[in-house]
DNA sequence: TGTTATGTACACCGCCCTGTGTGGTTACCG
DNA sequence: CGGTAACCACACAGGGCGGTGTACATAACA
């Protein structure tokens, strides 16, 4: 179809220049990270032109913070919104991460960024909060006796897995999903023999 | 002055331009970044010439990788070498950080280089499976029935406060704290009676 | 004293970066 | 069919980067 149409170039033409550019924002900033990525590569990867990047975002930064915001609902929302799974195995659904994910790319880009005050820090930042309230959310709904603890806790051991990952090169989840488990047990000593006799019949 | 280091006749060599590019390297890499800090930058700093410092590192790659080397002694060596210490008080230790830390910078510069082949991301990694093996140890050392698996989970949650201070801006090492109390309690079984004891009265 | 390693001063190179100017082309939509 | 918004090609500015060339100064030692 319209994919076929292309410029002398060998370019797409046609709309849609920017769904392509967050794309291959997505690719290369993970793949590369965001110093090592400039824009003439990133437009050549999106098939975009230099100056049509530049119409759609004021300038790196604003494209940079904008790619940050597309992980969301893949990540955030996917494991929390699950109906099937009883509390605690929500909390401990996290620590399930497939191999495929590179490195949590918070933690990359304000590390990259290095500026807490950039926009795309901030978001990080705001990202990393709900995060640690939403397993705040299911510790309480799974009776933890101190549940903003237990979240704050299991986050952390999302983080410590993501950079141990990162730095040692193997995955590093397995360690805190047996972490999160001896916790989960320690916070939920009336439920705890239930809410496991419920992993075995999920439904 | 006292630094001598030998030239290859064996004569001493002069005023400390190494010494003094290494200062300014470990200032500047921590508060800016390491592809945030320029060579011109850096000389500047530690008020020698450019020319001088490319006379002792062959590139700012070999520059990076020197100056990861020198935290070993300050950070590993201070802590686990304390013999007024118990095994399990030693095991919490690693937690007391004043908030002076920036951030861990093995993790950082992982980071920032992208490159797992790096020698400086090679020595990273080394730092932090040195750094797990030092607390399985310990671990060991305070009768854990699973040394191993312990150590590897304390190295996680120091990983884990390092990565979610940066990223939140705050303060992540008394959680991590919190968790690695409930851990070794955990695996502390059969002596932990005698090491809170211990505790009180270290020596 | 003279020699040599060490360090200085500073201009300079080539590269890549973000970002822009200009003018032409294409796709959609009334 | 005509208008307009989106897009393209390409060159280039301006600056920082890592790294070098050249010529000179100094400190330590024989």
């Amino acid at each position: 179809m319209t994919e076929l149409e292309k410029g002398p170039t060998g370019r797409r033409r046609g709309r849609g220049a920017r769904e392509r550019i967050l794309g291959a924002s997505q690719r290369l900033f993970r793949e590369q990270g965001i110093n090592r990525t400039g824009m003439d590569q990133l437009c050549a990867a999106a098939e975009v032109s230099k100056r049509t990047a530049y119409q759609h975002f004021a300038g790196k930064d604003e494209l940079v913070t904008e790619y940050l915001r597309r992980f969301d609902p893949a990540v955030l929302s996917d494991i929390f919104d699950r109906t099937d799974l009883t509390p605690r195995q929500r909390l401990l659904a996290v620590f399930d991460v497939p191999p495929t994910t590179p490195l949590c790319p918070y933690i990359a880009t304000a590390v990259e960024l290095h500026d807490p005050q950039h926009p795309a820090s901030q978001y990080a930042r705001d990202y990393k909060k709900a995060v640690a309230a939403r397993l705040t959310d299911a510790a309480r709904e799974a009776g933890a006796t101190d549940p903003e603890q237990l979240g704050e806790q299991l986050a952390l051991l999302i983080d410590g897995a993501a950079a141990r990952t990162r730095v040692l090169n193997a995955d590093a989840f397995p360690t805190a999903a047996a972490i999160a488990t001896a916790l989960i047990d320690n916070a939920l000593p009336a439920t705890a023999d239930h809410d496991r006799q419920a992993e075995e019949v999920p439904s």
